[in-house]
DNA sequence: CAATCAATTCCCCCATCGGCGAAAGAGCCC
DNA sequence: GGGCTCTTTCGCCGATGGGGGAATTGATTG
């Protein structure tokens, strides 16, 4: 049997939900609360539940934040938003958070039923066009991987400098004489067309060549 | 009416899609092949489908590159992902390449016709399986958003050297003296515990301060 | 009103860096 | 063997960068 709670402003919603959710064989909605604050109080107190469904968007504490505050102080409970909002920015935040599901609250509450169990077989519920979104911020995200024919002793010295040493430093760390250091970094500056260390630093981790 | 192609080796299987794809309000499938290669021929000849239907993990060429190929001739064709992978490799890769939908073969063809739509519809139809997936991926690639409490003016000049500026440029750039910059590095790097330019960048930007 | 902080400008000093040019051994392909 | 790239070493010079300290505005906050 799993535990769920609900943390939503909206009495009525919350009072259907948690009939519907307890109507499911193997679900069981513990308690509902219609603030994060509350519903963080209960879980120092009482243990944690296997499961919250959480409206980010509600008043008091952004539900974001309230996210981040509950993974931290139950780190294995699922927390699946429930909300009205798709932009990109809530989207991304609630995931970067650990959020392990997106609903829309325009979803039956059989859906909803269907994506709390789900998410307890392992599964990440989201609507189809929320997942639209995470594929394509998921990609901007992802690095280009590109080329520029450096040779691997030229990565080698490229990642050293993302680490932020100087040129001494890395001509230590690998035995070379620093003018060596010197002659790499001048090449790996024209094979990235860049001229200073910076650059070279900014475009190998901006572009994920190390 | 929106059409289809299907990239897919099972002959039997193939043919199974086709007949139902075909069968479905608004949708045609067009053309179906057993290879990438014959399938990227035809787009230069042909003119691209809507959607494509790929089974990454045929002989020959790989599936992936297939995607890359296939967005680079038709940006606008959407491909829908069937396979019986699901390891993060595949599906990292997949997404990546522009993959618009990722589904199992464990699909029955009624959840495949339907995520044709949803696709179609500007959804990414994925199991919630893989969606978790995406989702664990996405935080662990996420950018760890830490703060280190730097001015709006701090992080304007930091974001200004991860374009490979010197404090010269930057100076310029900003309308500022040098050592006004100067100050600004100086107070950057002690605020971010580095002491060279490299350091500031690369910490910048592995950790998304800018 | 005072205190604080962000933003700004300036000085000096020396280590480091970037651009110039040169060279030589190792390994690989034709 | 001759060319090729990769790796390594070296010198020189002027510009740049980092560390030290100091001071002035303007806004915000207490």
């Amino acid at each position: 049997m799993k535990s769920i709670w609900i943390i939503e402003d909206h009495s009525s919603f919350r009072r259907t939900l948690v009939r519907v959710l307890n109507a499911e064989d193997g679900l069981q909605c513990t308690r509902d609360f219609d603030s994060c604050e509350k519903a963080l109080a209960a879980i120092v107190l009482d243990h944690a539940p296997d499961l919250i469904l959480l409206d980010v968007g509600l008043p008091g504490m952004s539900g974001l934040d309230g996210i981040r505050l509950i993974k931290e102080r139950s780190p294995k409970t699922l927390i699946v938003i429930l909300t009205v909002f798709e932009d990109d920015d809530k989207v991304f935040s609630a995931i970067c958070a650990g959020a392990a599901g997106y609903l829309l609250k325009t979803s039956s509450v059989t859906e909803i039923a269907q994506a709390v169990r789900d998410a307890l077989a392992g599964g990440s519920p989201m609507t189809s066009r929320i997942a639209r979104r995470v594929l394509d911020m998921f990609s901007k995200l992802a690095p280009k991987q590109s080329d520029y024919g450096l040779s691997d002793r030229e990565k080698e010295i490229l990642q050293l400098m993302t680490t932020g040493l100087i040129k001494k430093e890395i001509a230590d760390r690998l035995t070379l004489s620093v003018h060596t250091v010197d002659t790499y970094l001048r090449r790996i500056y024209e094979k990235l067309e860049v001229n200073t260390r910076t650059g070279a630093v900014a475009k190998a981790l901006k572009e994920g060549l190390i």
